[in-house]
DNA sequence: TTATTGCATGGCA
DNA sequence: ATGCCATGCAATA
C-alpha cells in the first residue's frame, strides 16, 4: 500500500495528509476523503460537486429534486417508489413512503457513519422507513403443479462476495443493492429508455429487469460494484445474488392478494445465491407493499414480518439447497410447528404475511396447490388456501402430513421455506428442535447467565441449550463436522442433513411448547407424566444432597416466603445444580463456601456466588490458585470442619467421598450428569404430542389444576399466594413442611440423647420435597427401595424430567435429621423449578444444571 | 363412528 | 384496540 494516501474521490486525488470519512464502501471500509470532498459529501453536495455529468440522475417525484441515483454516494438519498420513479428521501418521510429500496440494507448497518445529510434518517429504526426485503412473489408456476411455464421475471444479479461476517453481509446486502440496479443496465436499458422520464421503480426493475438509466457509468462514480459482475439476464454462472420479481400485485386495501400484472411488487428481501447474504428479518417485511393500495399519505404503520419468521437458513445450507451453481436460495421464512401444524389435521397454518409476501397470490378460499421440494429433493404437493378469518385470511399449507412425517417433525421443530431460483421452486427444509444427550456434551453454554450465549424468550425465559438441526439448513457458527456427529443415525436424513440451530431457535422452540393452553387435547397430565419405565432413569440423591445441589440461581435475590410459620428462601429463578457446597461467613464478615474436592476431599474456600458442576476439583479452584492443587493443604481445621459441617452433611460428604466405589453415590453425581445432559435433551428432545406444542401462556399456578406448571409451588412472579391459601399446592406444601419439621423436632430430640454417636447418614436424611408435586405426580415416581432418598425420575422420551421425593405418606414420619443444608434456617425453594425446563449449562468444562421455568 | 373441513374463539403480541 | 394465529369445535363427508 503507497505511503502516500490520496482522496478516494477519483475526480478529486488530492493527496490526504488527513483524511476524513466519507461513505461506506463495500469493503466496509470508509471511503478516505480530503476536507473538501469529505466537506461535499456531509453536506450532501458530493454528487452534484463531481458527478454532475454523470448519468442515473433522476428527479424527486415529490419536489423534483434531483439525486444521482446511480451512485454509491447517493445510495440512501432517495427511495424508489412502488409506481416507478424516486422520491428523495425527505419527501418519502414526509409522505410516509418508508419503503426502502428493494433489497437494500439498513442505511444503518452499512452507514454506520453517515454524513449529516443522513443523520436524521439514520436515526430512525429503518423499519420504519422500510419494509424493505422479502422477496416478492415472484410468479414461479414451477411451484404450482398445474403449471408448466417458467417465469421470465426474474433478475438475478450474480455477484462473488466472501461473507464471513455480519459486516461482510452488509457488504453484499450493499452489493446486491448496488447489482440490482446495475444489472438493470443491461439487456433492456433501451427498453427502459424508452419509459418516460426514466422512472426507476422498484415494480420497473422487478418486472422488466433492468433500470431506468444507464449505470454503466457508475465506476465514474465510483460506485463499487464488483466489475465481476454478469450484466446479462439469462447469465448466471456467477450468480450470487439475485433480485427476485414479481409479477404479482400486493393487496389491496384489504390486504387481499389479487393478481395484477402491473401491481408493485411483493416485499423484496435479498436473494441469496450461493453465498448467504444474511438478511436479518429486519429488512424483511412480509408487509405486502403499500403503495398502490394506499395513499401517499397513509400513516398506516407498517408491520414485518415478525421476527419468529424470520428465516435464519444459513449459507452452507442454502448452498446445498440451491444444488448446483446456477441455483439461487432465497430462503423466505420458517416457522415453528405448533401442535396443530404438526398433529394429524395436516394443516400448517402460515404466518399472514408470510403466506401473501412469499406464496402465490390467492383470492379463493380453495386456493392453490402448491409444489414444495424438501431438501433431498423429493416433492411434495400442498393445497396452499385461506380461510376467511375475522375479516381476514388464515392462510394453510393442507397436506403436510405425509412430508412431516417423511421428516419426522413435531411439534416445535422449525421448517423453513426458501425459494431456488431461477426455477422459482420452493423448498421446504426444516430444524429439529431435538438433541440427543450424546451431542451436547461439548455444546454447554457458560451459566453465568451473562454469558451471550444465553438468550431470552420474549417470554423472559432464559434458555441456552444448543440444538440440534435436521434437514436442510444450518444455523451460522456450527462446523460441518459437528453437524456430521449429531446426526441422528435412526434419521432417514443424512448427516449431511443435519446441523444444529441458534439458540434463538431454540429459545423459540422450548418457549412455544412450554406454555399451555386450556383444554388442548393433545395435552393431558397423565399423557404427559406417563413414566416410560424403559425410559426412566432414577436419580436417587439425599435431600441434603439436592438441597446442596440446587444452589440460588445466579444473581438472583431471595425472598422469604412463609409458609405455615415456614420460611422459604425462595428464589424468583430456577436452581442450578451442582455440587454441594457449604455456605459459610468469615470472621471478616464476607460470604464464603466451603467446596469439596473431587479427589483429595479437602475442603476449599470458594466465592459465594461460585457455581461448581457436580464434580468439582482442587484444579479447578480458580479462585485460590495456592490451592489449585490436591497436595495443598485444606484450611479449615478439624473443629472448623466440624462445625461446619454438621453430622449428617459429613455423612453424605462422606457418601460423596466414597463416590468411586459405592455405586449408589457414583448414580448420583452421575445422575447429575445425567440430569444435566438429560436437561438437554429435555430442552430439545421435542415432546411428546400430548404434552407439548403449546404455545398459549398458562397462567401461572391456577389452583385446582395439575399441569406442570401448576404444580409447582405457588410463588415467584404473578400473584403470589397468600399465606392462608387453600390451594391443593399450598395445602401440600403445609402438610409437607409440617411433616417436615416434625421430623426434625423428633430428629434433633433424638440426636441430642445420642450426640456423640455417628448414625448411618441415610437414615437421618429426612425425605424432603426438593419439588412439591402433586399426588398425581408422587403416584408416578418410582419408589425407591430407600426410603430416605429422593427420587428423580427423568424420563427421558417423556422429557420430563421431574426431581421429585420419594413417595411418601404425609402422616409418615420417618427419620431426619438436621443437616449442613438445614442449618439454614430457610430452606430454599426454587420458584421456576419446573420439572419440564431444566437448563444446562457448562462452566468449567463441566456441566451444570439448572432448572428453567417451564411456563412464564 | 371417525376423519375432514371450515369457521369461530380467544389468548396474546 | 387491533390483528394474528393456535386451536376448539360443529358440520360434513
Amino acid at each position: 500500500m503507497s505511503s502516500t494516501k490520496v482522496c478516494f474521490n477519483s475526480n478529486c486525488k488530492d493527496a490526504l495528509d488527513r483524511s476524513r470519512k466519507g461513505w461506506r464502501r463495500r469493503t466496509g471500509e470508509f471511503a478516505d476523503l480530503c476536507h473538501r470532498c469529505a466537506s461535499a459529501y456531509d453536506e450532501g453536495k458530493f454528487c452534484e460537486t463531481f458527478h454532475l455529468n454523470a448519468s442515473g440522475w433522476r428527479c424527486c417525484e415529490s419536489c423534483g429534486k434531483q439525486i444521482h441515483c446511480g451512485c454509491i454516494v447517493s445510495f440512501h438519498m432517495f427511495v424508489l417508489l412502488d409506481a416507478g420513479g424516486i422520491e428523495c428521501i425527505t419527501c418519502a418521510r414526509k409522505s410516509f413512503i418508508l419503503t426502502p429500496n428493494p433489497a437494500w440494507p439498513p442505511p444503518s448497518l452499512f452507514l454506520p457513519v453517515l454524513p449529516e445529510r443522513n443523520k436524521d434518517l439514520s436515526s430512525k429504526n429503518w423499519s420504519q422507513i422500510a419494509g424493505s426485503g422479502p422477496v416478492p412473489w415472484r410468479q414461479a408456476p414451477s411451484l404450482f403443479s398445474s403449471s408448466s411455464a417458467q417465469s421470465d421475471l426474474q433478475p438475478r444479479m450474480p455477484f462473488e462476495v466472501d461473507i464471513r461476517s455480519g459486516s461482510d453481509r452488509i457488504i453484499s446486502i450493499e452489493r446486491l443493492s448496488a447489482s440490482s440496479f446495475e444489472r438493470k443496465t443491461g439487456d433492456k436499458l433501451a427498453e427502459r429508455l424508452t419509459n418516460d422520464c426514466l422512472k426507476l421503480g422498484a415494480s420497473d426493475i422487478l418486472e422488466n429487469g433492468n433500470a431506468g438509466f444507464n449505470w454503466a457509468e457508475q465506476a465514474n462514480a465510483r460506485v463499487n460494484v464488483p466489475q465481476k459482475s454478469s450484466f446479462s439476464k439469462n447469465d448466471t454462472s456467477t450468480s450470487h445474488f439475485g433480485l427476485a420479481v414479481s409479477s404479482l400485485c400486493p393487496n389491496d386495501a384489504n390486504d387481499q392478494p389479487k393478481v395484477s400484472g402491473t401491481g408493485a411488487p411483493r416485499p423484496t428481501p435479498p436473494v441469496i445465491g450461493k453465498q448467504f447474504c444474511g438478511h436479518n428479518g429486519a429488512e424483511l417485511s412480509g408487509e405486502p407493499q403499500i403503495r398502490n393500495g394506499r395513499p401517499k399519505g397513509d400513516t398506516r404503520p407498517r408491520t414485518q414480518l415478525l421476527p419468529r419468521y424470520w428465516s435464519r437458513i444459513h449459507d452452507q445450507e442454502l448452498q446445498k439447497i440451491s444444488g448446483h451453481s446456477n441455483s439461487v436460495c432465497t430462503p423466505l421464512f420458517e416457522k415453528m410447528l405448533s401442535a396443530s401444524d404438526a398433529g394429524r389435521i395436516g394443516r400448517l397454518v402460515l404466518p399472514k404475511k408470510c403466506a401473501e409476501a412469499y406464496f402465490p397470490p390467492i383470492s379463493q378460499p380453495e386456493g392453490l396447490p402448491l409444489k414444495v421440494e424438501d431438501s433431498k429433493g423429493k416433492e411434495w404437493i400442498f393445497q396452499f388456501r385461506f380461510w376467511p378469518n375475522n375479516n381476514s385470511r388464515m392462510y394453510v399449507l393442507e397436506g403436510i402430513t405425509p412430508c412431516i412425517q417423511s421428516m419426522q417433525l413435531q411439534a416445535g421443530d422449525i421448517v423453513t421455506f426458501s425459494r431456488i431460483d431461477p426455477e422459482g421452486k420452493l423448498v421446504m427444509g426444516f430444524r429439529k428442535a431435538s438433541a440427543s444427550p450424546s451431542d451436547q456434551g461439548n455444546e454447554a453454554v457458560n451459566a453465568k447467565t451473562g454469558d451471550a450465549s444465553v438468550k431470552k424468550t420474549k417470554a423472559g425465559e432464559v434458555l441456552s441449550t444448543p440444538h440440534q438441526l435436521k434437514g436442510c439448513l444450518v444455523s451460522p457458527g456450527i462446523s460441518p463436522i459437528d453437524q456430521a456427529n449429531s446426526a441422528d443415525q435412526n434419521s432417514p436424513w443424512s448427516k449431511d442433513d443435519i446441523s444444529r440451530c441458534s439458540t434463538e431457535e431454540v429459545v423459540g422452540a422450548k418457549s412455544s411448547f412450554r406454555t399451555k393452553r386450556k383444554n388442548s387435547t393433545l395435552s393431558s397430565k397423565s399423557k404427559r407424566l406417563r413414566v416410560q419405565t424403559e425410559e426412566l432413569t432414577e436419580l436417587k440423591l439425599t435431600w441434603e444432597l439436592a438441597q446442596g445441589l440446587f444452589r440460588p440461581p445466579p444473581n438472583c435475590d431471595s425472598n422469604v416466603v412463609v409458609v405455615d410459620g415456614f420460611e422459604f428462601e425462595e428464589y424468583e429463578d430456577a436452581p442450578i445444580i451442582g455440587r454441594p457446597t457449604i455456605l459459610a461467613t468469615e470472621n471478616a464478615g464476607g460470604k464464603i463456601q466451603w467446596a469439596q474436592c473431587e479427589d483429595c476431599f479437602k475442603w476449599r474456600k470458594l466465592p459465594a456466588d461460585a457455581f461448581l458442576p457436580s464434580r468439582w476439583t482442587c484444579s479447578e479452584n480458580s479462585w485460590d490458585p495456592e490451592r489449585s492443587l490436591c497436595s495443598a493443604t485444606q484450611e479449615l481445621t478439624a473443629e472448623q470442619l466440624e462445625y461446619l459441617i454438621p453430622t449428617s452433611t459429613r455423612a453424605a460428604s462422606k457418601e460423596i467421598k466414597v463416590t468411586k466405589r459405592d455405586p449408589d453415590s457414583d448414580a448420583a453425581l452421575q445422575a447429575l450428569d445425567a440430569l444435566a445432559n438429560l436437561a438437554i435433551q429435555e430442552e430439545g428432545e421435542t415432546l411428546p404430542e400430548s404434552s407439548q406444542a403449546t404455545t398459549t401462556k398458562h397462567p401461572r399456578h391456577r389452583p385446582g389444576c395439575t399441569c406442570i406448571v401448576c404444580i409447582q409451588p405457588p410463588s415467584g412472579k404473578g400473584p403470589k399466594h397468600e399465606q392462608n391459601c387453600t390451594c391443593n399446592i399450598c395445602s401440600m406444601v403445609r402438610r409437607r413442611f409440617q411433616t417436615l419439621m416434625s421430623r426434625r423436632e423428633k430428629k434433633q430430640s433424638e440426636k441430642e440423647a445420642e450426640k456423640n454417636s455417628l448414625q448411618n447418614p441415610e437414615q437421618q436424611n429426612p425425605e424432603f420435597p426438593v419439588m412439591f408435586p402433586d399426588d398425581e405426580e408422587i403416584q408416578l415416581c418410582t419408589a425407591s427401595p430407600d426410603e430416605k432418598t429422593v427420587n428423580c425420575a427423568l424420563q427421558l422420551k417423556g422429557n420430563i424430567i421431574d426431581l421429585n421425593i420419594q413417595p411418601e405418606r404425609d402422616d409418615e414420619v420417618s427419620s431426619g435429621s438436621d443437616s449442613g443444608g438445614m442449618r439454614r434456617s430457610r430452606m430454599r425453594r426454587f420458584v421456576r423449578g419446573g420439572t419440564s425446563g431444566m437448563q444446562v449449562y457448562q462452566s468449567l468444562s463441566e456441566w451444570e444444571c439448572r432448572w428453567r421455568p417451564n411456563t412464564t
